[in-house]
DNA sequence: TATGAATGAGCCTTCATTCAT
DNA sequence: TATGAATGAAGGCTCATTCAT
């Protein structure tokens, strides 16, 4: 092996290594920022801490985001928006009945979103997003609204073929999304929901909810119910 | 009447009226505490706001409170705890079905809490509680651990007299809260959770909610329903 | 004399001494910014320098003016406009000839404006004006328009008495603008113009230059004359 | 033609041309350099910038000049030094009358330099040479000492001719430079010497001020005259 | 008791320069 | 020779808290 190939071939591992870095460096960025925004929210979170948890540098963070904003934008995009294609064409092929699909819907939120650190990210806008107008009306019009769509085609789905009682759907929607909130949140905030000596089983009490909702969306109008 | 009499008088309605005023400071910077807090959040809310919105000076403030984190201590204090011995006398007296007890809670705490501003306070402590650990535990404390005793008693004699399924009933208190906690949250947090074009109706979502639960509470097991 | 007497007094004057103080404050943080800005230029002066300079803490600073710009417009206003009604009062009052008037005009204006440090504002916006448009604006305004209509009218007035040539007036004016800047800008400018061995004697050249100006603008078309 | 000359004739091309473009490298810097630092300013000129202009990267830069500072000292050795030779011997051969000459004078100044870019290196040492007491020495000692020497020739021609009054012609000098200082500056400091409904007509300037130094360099004394 | 001027640590962002590739 | 990713010191501005009055 000639010296020329050898020293062809070192280069080339190094640039490759240096390039695979380059590339990784956003969402090494990315993967940090989520982490401490979730953990300490937006504004307490220093832009060097987040440098610093990617291993690197301050002066490196500005070299990819703009500014911490717009890094937190990037969060959202790439852990929030863009899951809707798979998630409605799932829906779209679903072909059981609505309230399992309904369950269905639940669960895949569970994983995809409310078990994970990804989770946080609700957690932020609810908490911060007053103080940062141009990030609530990103994360709305990039996850909150493409998610009611989505909710909404489901129960409408179920009250079209009779499955579910015919609720005002718009409002239904939110009957859903609290209990996804709720859990949300109590994921993320010291534990101010709960009390240490019977804390929420998040699997359990999702399941739970779940089940109210099937109950409440079958029923017939109960005695004692709100006119 | 001798004059020393009239002198006193007069001296004590003087003194009277400066210590009412004096009294009544640190409710008057609590008032504005509260708001501003409940605004803007903890961490952003300048101290010289809330003297200011209290028409004192940024130096009275520290006067009163030794530093913003006692000034929101005060907050709940004020707001929150102490509001348990009459709900708790409440419901020990209620004759009724424990259905209607608990729709009841429900509304108690919707036209106490829910409705005003004072709901701000727990929408704070799940946005910046983990940023603020002693605020945290303080409002656990005095907040928290009261609420779900009472609820677990509500939902205990549901059961004890037939009229709930003998569900888990920890888990069953996080169906009561996280209904509440959600209105909570939407109420103070920049419409993340919702739509514009079909907002919220936080009365007709508490009472589609407590169906909701009523109905789950009375339930037999429902097809498709979580093992 | 009763001590409270002397308390008061002490009082009085401690009181005195820190008001005192408090309306010096924004005329000391002018002069250190004014002295600083001529020195350094605009961009290159940090504002805590200012704030050492008239011996407060950067937060001070801050706590009169808004920020750095607003400062140097400030000191624009405190050193620039308002001296035109004098200016101009002084002139419609003179009686003797145009000429006299013209000499006048420098002298003034050299004595004022020239031969101080306030000629350094000029020499800030000549060189930063582009890299701050809003100060550039804000100077034209504040300063060179009415400095050109006050020297338009010395010229007409020139003209219109038969003392000065029918030159055109507009393009006259930068004649006489043209030597005042080009005192200023020697004087803050590290001798760019000229050489160790024969400095530039300001009130000389003022002198000269007035002659040349006067010559040229009473003579008749010479030989050699751009036609 | 044997195959060695064909390859190194080839060779040479090849080289030439690689060379060519290597050695073209400067000074496509140096121009775009010269271009940035005119219209921003040498301090708020990024060295990127400059790379991106003449389309190298940032590394490159430092590859040719080893900081800013040495790149500006490049801008004016390629400018502004050297130019003296030409214009020495111009006026060596000069044999008009020197009225004319110093009209010459100006009118070649104004050709190569007063409306060109170059004109805004001075523009730029009377900026910020105080921030750059080494590139104002470079620039003192490249430009303005050779043109001081030129124009005292041109006016002591005079004088010793008969053709100007006895002038100071150390002074005299910064007449003749005066006028191109200020149209210099004019070019390039965002209009904050006039105004924009009487803008300065830049050739037509020239004539009359140059009317004007002819006139006060022939004319006797005046009446009105300082002493 | 009440004031508000003053402080200074802290944060986001910029940019000349370096160096591994 | 050329690249451009990375660095880190520096600067404008904020705000909880102090303290002289």
């Amino acid at each position: 092996m000639p010296a020329s190939k050898f020293l062809s071939d070192k280069f080339c591992a190094v640039r490759a290594k240096r390039e695979r870095r380059k590339e990784a460096r956003p969402g090494e960025l990315l993967d940090a920022a989520l982490d401490l925004f979730v953990e300490k929210g937006f504004a307490a979170t220093k832009s060097e801490e987040v440098a610093a948890r990617a291993g690197v540098s301050k002066g490196t963070l500005f070299l990819y985001f703009p500014s911490k904003e717009e890094l937190f934008k990037a969060v959202i995009s790439e852990n929030l928006a863009g899951r809707f294609d798979d998630w409605n064409a799932r829906f779209a092929a679903f072909q059981g009945g609505t309230p399992e699909m309904l369950r269905e819907c639940m669960n895949i939120w569970w994983d995809h979103i409310g078990s994970t650190k990804v989770s946080g990210i609700t957690k932020l806008m609810l908490s911060e997003g007053r103080n940062f107008p141009e990030l609530a009306r990103f994360y709305r019009e990039q996850f909150v609204s493409p998610a009611h769509v989505l909710l909404r085609r489901v129960l409408q789905r179920g009250i079209d073929r009779g499955e579910f009682a015919p609720v005002d759907v718009d409002q239904a929607v939110y009957t859903v999304v609290a209990p996804m909130v709720f859990l949300m949140l109590n994921k993320h905030s010291a534990d101010v929901c709960g009390t240490a000596d019977a804390p929420l089983d998040p699997k359990r009490f999702l399941d739970l909810q779940t089940d109210f909702i099937l109950a409440g969306l079958a029923a017939k109008p109960a005695q004692g119910r709100a006119s």
